[in-house]
RNA sequence: GGAGCGGUGGCAGAGUGGACGAAUGCACCGGUCUUGAAAACCGGCGACCUGCAAGGGUCCGAGGGUUCGAAUCCCUCCCGCUCCGCCA
């Protein structure tokens, strides 16, 4: 969420970042008033509470000293601050209540450098790399969907049998596959992040730090007998591991990463990506996260991002770099860059990684904070990125990797995960 | 799931209705001493809100309640430990 003060010192330069993002801004005026009410009821209840305090301690060396009808005297009129003080409590917290949703609602404003836009089609392509249309021959230019029923690595009729649509099953070297691409990415990253494996059930308030909660309860699993929330990517444990807590600047960048299942509901999606593996309510993921002094975050962000790159290009894809639009981003990013393979087979991009910067949009959600050198404590940034998103990896492989001859090869920096095999079918 | 015991500052740990935001120790920071360091000694040392400042206010797991006044009493919940049950 924003800094209160920000709106409070800064309200129209907000205002003006948030229009960036195509939205309404009639929520900033809001808070602005909420908050100047706040303070007012806020610095009356002090008053009266010293003055309670004041006439309590009173009443105490009365007692003490035998006075009685003066003590009564004094607590009478203590009870009567009281009662006044009550009222006031009351309505400070609706106040409260009311400011508190309103900013769990309201987006991180846009970096200045981020580029103007309105949806997913004004997003500038930064660079593309590996790839030659050309270079795709015939035997390539068939869906993963089909490659993977005829070489029988997958079986997404008896995936629907056993959980319903959308869900996908790997077998064979199709599993492989899918379990060889979380390790390589793990290895790939092991230099720079600390490995994890965080629970994949989370609470509502872990959910809400990264910003899922309240506005994208629908997007989510909930079981409702433990209100738990089934994590939609390992970004969400990732960064309450240290929620509620002041860290050390020495410490920073604090650096993990993990390969977990992911769980999205993907409502509103059917229709449209449902054939194969490209959308599915589960699958696995490798995400890299930083916790970072803010004067260390645009560096941390372009160095995920190479590394990101790296990962993509040595597994012999097609790939290119998006700069996210204002009007594109999600709810919590500050700055977002979307990494694209290139599926040969349906001849499309398929977003396999986005890396974002959330400035301290979460930190401030979940209220970590650091020790600067200057003295006190600030909120440090979070950064993450998905190291390797699966399903669209895998469906980019087994299309890129056809053999003219029949078969499945499999990428060189794969083979110490494939038990002496070259070959995924 | 059942029974018992707990939850206090970075850590350990006192405090069971009245000057407690909280003793003490450790850790940490500054200083004295020393060629340097250690030891010793002196001083400092939580977070947050508000205010130009002086100051005022909030926070002892969370939320409610009793009281003139709550870390302290009552209720609910959460978490931890021990034992039992169950279990990969």
């Amino acid at each position: 969420m924003l800094d209160i003060r920000r709106i409070r010192t800064e309200a129209d330069a907000v205002k003006a970042a948030l229009a960036r993002r195509g939205i309404d801004t009639s929520d900033i005026d809001r808070l602005v008033q909420l908050d100047g009410r706040q303070r007012q009821l806020a610095s009356e209840r002090d008053e009266l509470r010293s003055q309670i305090k004041a006439m309590s301690k009173q009443v105490g060396l009365l007692r003490r000293d035998g006075k009685a009808e003066e003590a009564e005297a004094a607590q009478q009129e203590s009870r009567d601050l009281g009662d006044r003080e009550q009222g006031l409590a009351g309505e400070a917290a609706t106040v409260a209540e009311e400011i508190h949703d309103l900013l769990l609602r309201v987006p991180n404003t846009p970096s200045d450098d981020a580029p103007d836009g309105g949806s997913d089609a004004d997003n500038p392509v930064l660079r593309v790399q590996n790839f030659d249309p050309d270079s795709f021959g015939e035997h390539q230019r068939i869906p993963h969907w089909e490659l993977g029923t005829r070489y029988g690595i997958l079986d997404n009729e008896r995936a629907v049998k056993i959980s319903g649509a959308m869900f996908t099953m790997q077998r064979k070297g199709g599993a492989t596959l899918a379990r060889a691409l979380l390790q390589y990415a793990l290895d790939r990253n092991a230099h720079r992040f600390e490995e994890v494996r965080p629970p994949t059930l989370v609470t509502s308030e872990t959910l809400t730090a990264t910003g899922q909660l309240p506005k994208f309860a629908d997007d989510a699993y909930h079981l409702e007998r433990d209100d738990l929330w089934a994590i939609p990517t390992a970004e969400v444990p990732l960064t309450s591991i240290h929620r509620d807590e002041i860290l050390d600047a020495a410490d920073l960048p604090m650096r993990f990463m993990a390969a977990t299942s992911c769980y999205r509901r993907e409502a509103g999606s059917a229709g449209r990506d449902t054939r194969g593996m490209l959308r599915t309510h589960e699958f696995d993921k490798v995400e890299v996260f930083a916790y970072v002094a803010p004067e260390q975050a645009e560096e941390q962000l372009g160095e995920m991002l190479e590394g990101i790159e790296a990962t993509i290009a040595d597994l012999g894809l097609a790939y290119r770099v998006l700069d996210i639009c204002t009007g594109d981003m999600g709810q919590s990013h500050h700055r977002s860059f979307d990494v694209e393979v290139y599926a040969p087979g349906t001849d499309q991009w398929l977003e396999v990684s986005s890396v974002s910067w959330f400035s301290d949009y979460q930190a401030r959600r979940g209220n970590i904070r650091y020790r600067p050198g200057s003295g006190g404590t600030a909120m440090v940034h979070t950064l993450n990125g998905s190291a390797l998103a699966v399903p669209r990896v895998w469906a980019a492989i087994v299309e890129t990797y056809h053999r003219a001859d029949g078969g499945i090869d499999v990428p060189d920096v794969l083979l110490p995960y494939f038990r002496g095999s070259d070959r995924i079918a």
